[in-house]
This record gives structure tokens, C-alpha cells and sequence, in this order.
DNA sequence: GCATTATTGAACGGTCGCGTTTAACTGAAC
DNA sequence: GTTCAGTTAAACGCGACCGTTCAATAATGC
């Protein structure tokens, strides 16, 4: 009748869900103090009433929502990795010499990397991949494997700028940042503490190193078989 | 009164404690079982009674042994420690060109690292690292910086030998391993399937890098302001 | 208004598992 | 043998917490 067509009941798929819906925003605060309750105390030790009770909730409505406590962790994995798809720009960086900007990445990265949310994050993340490897699987395509993606694709471009003479972006993107973590993510990782000291020599020796492989400078290069 | 002299009770540090003692076997047994379980099925999943039960034990005998849950942990982290102290030899390896040496060194290490029971064994210790930091730093300590040590000097003999030219060789050691992880160590610890193939162009390209940057026909070579 | 669905607070069932207790037994030292 | 202390089996107290149920109330579509 009105403009749009009667909302037919064979249409379900399109049809508005009658009576009351779904609160979105509490549904978001849920999600939030969830991410925080399983990334701090870890998945397990995480109480269901607690998170209720600090997102303003009642339990009922999380169970209503998400039904289950794996699938409110699910939710929060997801939350947590669709922040992370933005976090990547590495464009800031287009002027200068090559050797500085290379250490402006290797800097980028890894504060990005080393941050103790991002640290924490981590950590559940592994223990949860053990129960569950799509979680794992989720993480690494929303991190990891995007990062790797630009980083190597910003070298392709480099080397098509004559400013580098790698063969391999993937690989010598890999190297750059393995190199750049070192140990320090370890370290890390098992609670020693990591001085900004021993991460930018870490840094400022990861681009000695790649840049002797892959410099324009270099004699003996990586891929000169 | 009888040879050696009666043992006084203010003597208490030196006598033998009175009546049946701890049982060391199964001690161990406990230890051992504790370990097993823990590092499959986590802290949190692991029921006391079932170690007694797999032990061959009583709980009690847990609880007079151990005291406590957590004392169980990390008495198990220190026995797991123990064993790693004795996994680097890096000696067999004294012949042939160093760019072969270093490929072997490489294959070992990363044989070595992505054991799954390594895998695990890092993931659970990172877990509990939050709840007792003690405890990734015994980690720390036995494993990851005593390799370190070892791979350092290996490479400051190397240097000493006219086979590199490494200045800092520690710096060095971080590096060479960190470049031969790559992303795999983190592919493995998220659940994703790593195959030998790219693990072993990691090592290569590895030891490419790392030679193009410290071996001795490196023309501009790392260190060298 | 009426039907439908969400939210809430409270209470409950049920499971799991830590840590303790008790009483009987076993082994070592004197 | 006597004494002291570890080992055992069974049972219990107890707390934590997941997931459900219920009745009452609120929000939305018709």
C-alpha cells in the first residue's frame, strides 16, 4: 500500500522483525567491556555477571544476545580486529633519504607492535587458538598478514623506484620486521622489561642489515646469483 | 653416646628429619604428569584430581608434596626448563663452507623452535606469565637468552676465525634468528599450517642476508662508518 | 489497544574443582 | 617395638560461575 510495497510475510528475509529490537548500543558497551575483561584477565577467569555488571547490562541480555560465553568472546575477537584494519598507514613517510625513512617505519611498527594492550591481546588470542583455530586464523588475516601485505607492497614500490633491488617483497618484508622485533617481542611477551634503548638499536641494526642486502649500494646483493 | 655423637635437637639444620620421608619417585611422577597436562589443556583446565589419577598418586599427596596449585605450575615450569638447558649444542657442525654452516644452524634452530610441544609449552607460559612474571623469566632465562649466549659466541669465534665479520655479535645472533622465525613462529603460534617449504626459503634467504651483510666478501659491510 | 519481542532482577539447578578432613595403613629412624 | 610422618581413599565444605527460568516492564509495529 504505502510507497516501498506491503512488507509481505513470504518477503521474510526484508521484513522488519516485529516487536521490540535489538539494542544496538548496549549491544556495543557489552562487546567493549567484554574485550577488556578477556584480554586483561584472561578468557577463563572472566566472570559473565562481572561483564554485565560493569557494561550495564543484565546477564540476561548478553546470554539473548550472544548465547553463548564463546560467542561473546567470538564478538570481541571481531570487535577487537576490525579496530586493528585501520591502524596501518605507513604513507606518512614519503620524503627523504631511504635509510631514515626505513628507520621511521621500523619505529612505527614497532610501537604499534610493542604497545602492552597489543602485547596482552596476543597472548589470549594463542591461548584461545588452541580451542578454537578460527580465532587464530581471524587475527592473523586482520593483523599480520595485512601489515606484511602493505609492508611488501611499499618495498615493491621502492625497488620499482630504484631506491631498493629487492626480488622478494614478501620475504624482505619479513626479514625487516623480524629483525626490527628481535628478541624484544619475546622479552616481551615473558615480562622482562625492553628499554627504548635496546629497540632502537634493534631498529637502526635491522636497516644496517637490510640495507647491505638490498641497498642500491650494495656489491653483493641478495638475488645477484 | 654412640659414635658420631648423639645428634641434639639443637642441631635441627644438619639432623635428618624423623620419621618416613618424601617420596621422590613419586615426586617426579607427579611432576611430570603435572607438566603433561598443563601444557596441553592450560592452567585453568587442568584438574588436580585427574593429575593424581594419571600420576598414579593420591591428591593428597599433591597437596603435602606441592602445597598448592600454582606451586604444582611452576614446579612443572622448572623441571620443563631443566630439560631445555641441555638442547644446544650447535658443535656438530665445525666443517665446510660457513654459508652451508649457518644453513644447518638455522635448520636446527628452527627444527628446534617449532616443535608443537614448543609451541605450547610458549603459549601456556605466556598465559601465566601475567598472573607471575617469575615465571616468564625463568623461561627466559633457560631457554631464548641462553641460546643467545651460545649462538653469540659461536658467531664472535666465527669472527675471530676470518669467517665473519660480525662487530656486534649478540645484536647479530638476535638478528640471524629473528630473520629464520620470520613470521612463521607466529603463523604456527595462531593456528596456521607452515609448511617446510617456506620455512627452508626463510633460512635461506636468512643466511643470504645476514652474509651480505657480515661475510667477509661483503664489500659494505655492517659496522664499517 | 494489541501482539510481539527485549530487558531486567532475582532466583535456581547444576557442574566443576580446589583444598581440607578423617581414619587406616605403610615405611623409616631410633 | 615404638614413634614419627608420609600415603591413601573417601567424603565433605565451599565457592565460583555458566546457563536457564520466571514474572514484570519497556519498546516497537500494526
Amino acid at each position: 500500500m504505502s510507497i516501498g510495497g506491503s512488507p509481505s510475510p513470504e518477503k521474510k528475509s526484508l521484513r522488519r522483525k516485529a516487536g521490540r529490537p535489538l539494542d544496538a548500543v548496549k549491544r556495543v558497551a557489552i562487546v567493549e567491556t567484554a574485550a577488556h575483561h578477556f584480554f586483561h584477565n584472561g578468557y577463563a577467569a572472566t566472570a559473565i555477571e562481572q561483564v554485565a555488571a560493569d557494561a550495564g547490562v543484565s546477564k540476561v541480555t548478553i546470554y539473548n544476545q550472544f548465547g553463548d560465553k564463546r560467542a561473546l568472546f567470538t564478538a570481541a575477537v571481531e570487535n577487537e580486529c576490525e579496530k586493528m584494519r585501520g591502524h596501518f598507514s605507513l604513507e606518512g613517510t614519503a620524503k627523504g633519504p631511504i635509510r631514515a625513512r626505513m628507520v621511521d617505519i621500523g619505529q612505527a611498527i614497532y610501537a604499534f607492535l610493542s604497545r602492552p594492550e597489543m602485547i596482552q591481546f596476543e597472548r589470549r588470542i594463542a591461548a584461545e587458538t588452541e580451542v578454537d583455530p578460527a580465532i587464530g586464523a581471524a587475527f592473523l588475516e586482520a593483523g599480520p598478514w595485512r601489515m606484511k601485505q602493505a609492508f611488501g607492497a611499499w618495498l615493491a614500490r621502492a625497488t620499482e623506484a630504484g631506491e631498493l633491488a629487492v626480488a622478494d617483497p614478501m620475504l624482505a618484508a619479513e626479514q625487516f620486521v623480524s629483525m626490527c622485533k628481535g628478541m624484544g617481542d619475546l622479552e616481551r611477551r615473558f615480562g622482562a622489561h625492553v628499554t627504548a634503548d635496546e629497540s632502537d638499536r634493534r631498529i637502526v641494526g635491522a636497516v644496517d642489515v637490510f640495507l647491505a642486502a638490498y641497498g642500491m649500494s650494495a656489491q653483493n646483493r641478495v638475488g645477484d646469483r
